[in-house]
RNA sequence: GCGGAUGUAGCUCAGCUGGUUAGAGCGUCGGUUUGUGGUACCGAAUGUCGCCGGUUCGAAUCCGGUCAUCCGCCCCA
């Protein structure tokens, strides 16, 4: 008989214990700092209507980005991204949510695109999002980023230090309004500056002459990277007004605690829905990962679900994305999560299980991880191995004599010392230990 | 969808220009006297050499196709 594949198909992701025990303690950490920001942490459904994730109705464009299915009428797919889900669940909650709401949300998402490095088909995203009705201060803006901060800074022990370059929408729409450009002109100028980073100087400007055919427009467009956005000032009341709102911006961030903060007009995110300020995370230590997390302003997004007027601001941190390429790299030290249990318990014999499984419940009451190896019947060798190859660190021997005189024999795996103690003070050890140890 | 590379034991791979029972390391399991591991030694199991076809007396090895994987592009939160 054919045996069935064992590797998991192209584009997910599988985690060692190891590596998940640690993923999970970064969750821990990442969710904490959402909670105690007022955040209410949503698990909201992995799969909407079609016609909720996507506006285009060429099913065959959109199948290549996403998990696409059928049920009887019903067109649906997995969810790309937390934000669209949240739209569609506050503007149908509008009666039960209290604005700004704030939400986060850190679940899977899948994307049916190819396999590429650092590009998965199912991976982890945390969300957080901010919404208001009608308005929504700018200060939600800067509070988003620095929650996103205090959030990377939570896990910086694994992925180290962060900084934050924002970019802005209204910027260019001003700057594109100044230069006269049309629809057209702004889409692929705006996609051309998106992949800047990407292509490069020379392409860069290749591509603006093939759309723009305006050498001066052009110039205009290159000068903004080259000489910033000064020399923008008192063209237009848009563009002062951008401006004015982004140098402002900046000492917002100040006030909210962001480090490492600097503004880069480069930073477009895309075609995506974003309207108004947007940013990009990225690793210190590691410049080769790509963006850590983004987000920004976006206010037409709930429109498609609701005639109120909600505005939101909000990001995601690629969270398995990083995670996954530190760890490959060997960024991330997994030593300490390779232990399931402080303490293996080994059983001579079924006779001994009864005493065994009451050790074993003083010692889980006491809150010490610990398991008992329940083939009674293997030899000593056996079980200690066991012990030692699951890490413990200690190992508690209960044979005849041990149940007899209801104590424990206690071996300490890494010196080999051994002694034999109540089951009381055999916990009184562990636990002093493990203080000793971290 | 396009281009490049790769597909041999659970894993990482070696098998040169085709030659007869397909290898190593790691891992797994067992053993080196039956309550003491991490080292050492001995031993065992596991492969239709991705799949299909062709060339040949003979193919893991050459050729074609196909599938899969990886890298890049396209696309893109």
């Amino acid at each position: 008989m054919d045996l069935k594949p064992t590797k998991p198909l192209s584009g997910f992701i599988e985690l060692l214990p190891a590596q998940q025990r640690c993923f999970d303690e970064c969750a821990r950490r990442m969710r904490g700092v959402l909670q105690i920001a007022g955040f209410s942490l949503l698990d909201l459904p992995a799969i909407e209507r079609a016609e909720v994730l996507s506006d285009k109705d060429n099913w065959d464009e959109i199948e290549t980005q996403m998990f696409l299915f059928q049920y009887g009428d019903t067109k649906m797919g997995l969810r790309y991204d937390g934000t669209v889900g949240l739209s569609r669940f506050v503007a149908g909650h509008l009666n039960d949510l209290v604005f700004p709401f704030r939400a986060s949300q850190f679940s899977k998402r899948y994307r049916g695109e190819r396999r590429q490095r650092g590009r998965y088909r199912e991976f982890y995203q945390m969300d957080m999002d901010i919404m208001g009705i009608n308005t929504l201060s700018i200060n939600y803006d800067a509070e988003i980023i620095s929650v996103i901060q205090q959030a990377l800074n939570s896990v910086s022990e694994f992925i180290g230090d962060n900084y934050v370059r924002i970019g802005s929408r209204p910027f260019w729409d001003a700057l594109f309004d100044y230069l006269k450009l049309d629809s057209r002109q702004r889409k692929e100028v705006f996609v051309l500056i998106d992949k800047r980073d990407k292509m490069g100087e020379e392409e860069f400007a290749l591509g603006l002459s093939d759309t723009l055919k305006n050498k001066k427009v052009e110039n205009e467009i290159k000068s903004v990277f080259i000489s910033g956005y000064e020399k923008f000032l008192n063209k237009s009341d848009k563009l002062d007004a951008a401006i004015s709102e982004l140098t402002g911006f900046m000492e917002k961030l100040k006030q909210f605690g962001v480090k490492n903060a600097e503004i880069d007009l480069s930073i477009a995110r895309g075609l995506a829905y974003y309207t108004g300020l947007v940013f990009e995370f990225k690793l210190t230590d590691h410049p080769e990962l790509q963006t850590a997390a983004g987000g920004g302003r976006y206010a037409d997004l709930v429109e498609k679900f609701s005639k109120t007027k909600i505005i939101g601001v909000g990001a995601a941190i690629g969270f398995s994305r990083i995670f996954v390429a530190l760890m490959e790299s060997g960024a991330i030290d997994l030593s300490r999560w390779e232990r399931p249990v402080d303490v293996a318990i080994l059983v001579m014999g079924d006779d001994n299980l009864q005493y065994a499984l009451t050790v074993e419940s003083a010692l889980r009451a006491a809150k010490i991880p610990s398991v008992a190896y329940l083939d009674t019947d293997k030899k000593f060798k056996n079980q200690i191995e066991y012990a030692d190859k699951i890490m413990a660190k200690y190992s508690m021997i209960i044979g005849e004599d041990e149940v007899k005189n209801k104590v424990v024999s206690v071996k300490d795996m890494a010196t080999g010392e051994q002694q034999t103690l109540s089951v009381a003070d055999a916990i009184k050890l562990v636990t002093g230990g493990a203080k000793n140890d971290n």
